[in-house]
DNA sequence: TTGACAGGCAGGTAAAGGCCTGCATATTTT
DNA sequence: AAAATATGCAGGCCTTTACCTGCCTGTCAA
């Protein structure tokens, strides 16, 4: 997986706003995901393309159309490699801030 | 939350890192956290201050120092409220573009 | 086969992001 | 008090990013 690719992709907020509709409906095509999005097609595609890049989503050619199907692994795989470690024994925050003024008599 | 902050923050590869390092240990200065970073000390105070602004990290000051602490709950707020909901019933990706496909007599 | 429809590709522009230098301030130490 | 230390603030520069317009290609249907 590629950290930071999904790390930027999800930094857009169009970007996750295309990845909720695909979680509303998966497997819609470049035009209905257009339909959402208050922008024009050419930039909606290059939205997606950094989204396939980052393997969020995967798409199929049906004829002329583009099918665009929401991929969940790499999201999996940010929580369980790289959020997950964060939450573990470090919901001490004040108790670490306390414990760090007492040690030098503040 | 301000989700699009947090996001933010985490997209850019030396913010992870100076979060990676606070989690190593909780409540280091500026300088120490310098130290690890490869760039000048402003530059990391600003990458510092946008994870503060995403409320990733809070910071306290002692004497003429300044401590900084990850803050885990963002994190965990972002997996709650919006990546868990992409993994839930959203495994059978392959399914869903078979059923797709043959629906349509590919 | 021609017109309509779905999407791809190639620049161009303006804003945001990331890094730097230079200088200022506050605290501690000598 | 003066020097050393830890951090803050301002501005400039260059790259990346997110839009857009304009045009091209492929597919389907009349």
């Amino acid at each position: 997986m590629d950290d930071d690719r999904v790390f930027r992709a999800l930094a857009d907020p169009n970007r996750r706003r295309l990845l909720d509709r695909l979680c509303d409906r998966n497997g819609q095509t470049l035009g209905q995901l257009c339909e959402s999005m208050d922008m024009t097609r050419q930039s909606v595609t290059q939205h997606l393309g950094l989204l396939e890049q980052a393997n969020l989503i995967s798409t199929v050619r049906r004829g002329r159309e583009k099918l665009h199907f929401i991929n969940p692994v790499p999201l999996y795989e940010v929580y369980a490699r790289w959020i997950r470690k964060f939450e573990e024994g470090r919901l001490g925050l004040l108790h670490d801030i306390k414990q760090e003024l007492e040690r030098n008599g503040n």
